[in-house]
DNA sequence: GGCGTTTTTAGAACGGTTCTAATTCGTTAA
DNA sequence: TTAACGAATTAGAACCGTTCTAAAAACGCC
């Protein structure tokens, strides 16, 4: 496993441990599979990966998983609603995101030139003062289509090749 | 109706109208409902709005007419995974928006000095050309505790009096 | 008034997520 | 080694917002 990868799933795992969590094998391997991508899995994905190893693993267990590195803020859940929502075990704090209508790929917007492109963090203080409200996350999110996709369609016609959203 | 309401459900029926679509009653009475509020009503509720006035209206009738206004490009959606799906019919184009995850009410963000803050509009051709993506919209929500539901909480303790996202 | 088209309806289908009850696993204690 | 307990896991049902479908109703036009 790369290093980087070990050291994230070190990070989770002492994450979980600290909340009491029993750290389970099948559990490992999801988090290994969550911090060994920047693809954005979803639960499915995730699951078709732990059940390469652990096949009889069943989808509630990937779920229930989710669920604990949520609570121990380790993950990022980008949420869709006509689509499997996605996960983002790398990098749990918000951060702008591009999503690809055509394919679904998620890329991370990293090192644009854009205030919007910030990470937030120190905003969200003087952000709950201006409204009044009790600010506890952001999510930013730009919608397109991605490099890949331009190119397969060939210049100009469309032709649906893949799920819209 | 208010002045201001009647002219943007003007606007909307005269926008479906150039796209062909026939603007009937209960749809009218779906464009005012829409714009009439900016409480970004769900479905639900929109349907109850218009059963008020035609009481045996479907809900698909009510989906029919939000894909009608969304390819004229005459509402915004916010989609949610785990509730339902929230619209703006007074503003189209994306701007940020607050959600309180207690009460689930949507405020519009507006006049707040913060760059994120700004509505989009010019930024995606230049984001664009930066990521290489072809954007086409955006979307930035801030989530937290909207005042009411801060006061309602009585200070300390937490009591769950509503759904939680 | 009759006819073809559009709109609407009621309910089924769908898909991702959550829940539930039963089973299995792991640990500790005899 | 076995017994017993709690935690984790499983399979499948339930859930819920949305979309689809087939039939009925309404509308516009001659």
């Amino acid at each position: 496993m790369d290093c980087q990868v070990s050291r994230r799933v070190d990070e989770m795992r002492a994450s979980l441990s600290a909340r009491g969590v029993n750290v389970t094998r099948r559990r490992a391997k999801t988090l290994e599979a969550l911090a060994s991508t920047d693809r954005h899995p979803s639960a499915n994905e995730i699951h078709a990966e732990v059940r390469r190893w652990y096949p009889s693993t069943s989808l509630a267990t990937i779920y229930n998983t989710i669920e604990l590195l949520k609570e121990a803020g380790e993950i990022l859940e980008l949420e869709f609603s006509g689509a499997a929502n996605r996960y983002d075990g790398r990098r749990p704090d918000p951060h702008p995101h591009l999503v690809c209508l055509t394919c679904e790929h998620i890329d991370d917007m990293d090192g644009i030139d854009d205030p919007r492109a910030a990470g937030d963090g120190g905003g969200l203080e003087q952000l709950s003062r201006a409204t009044g409200y009790k600010l506890v996350s952001q999510r930013t999110d730009y919608y397109g289509v991605c490099p890949a996709c331009q190119d397969a369609d060939g210049g100009a016609g469309e032709s649906d090749p893949a799920p819209r959203r």
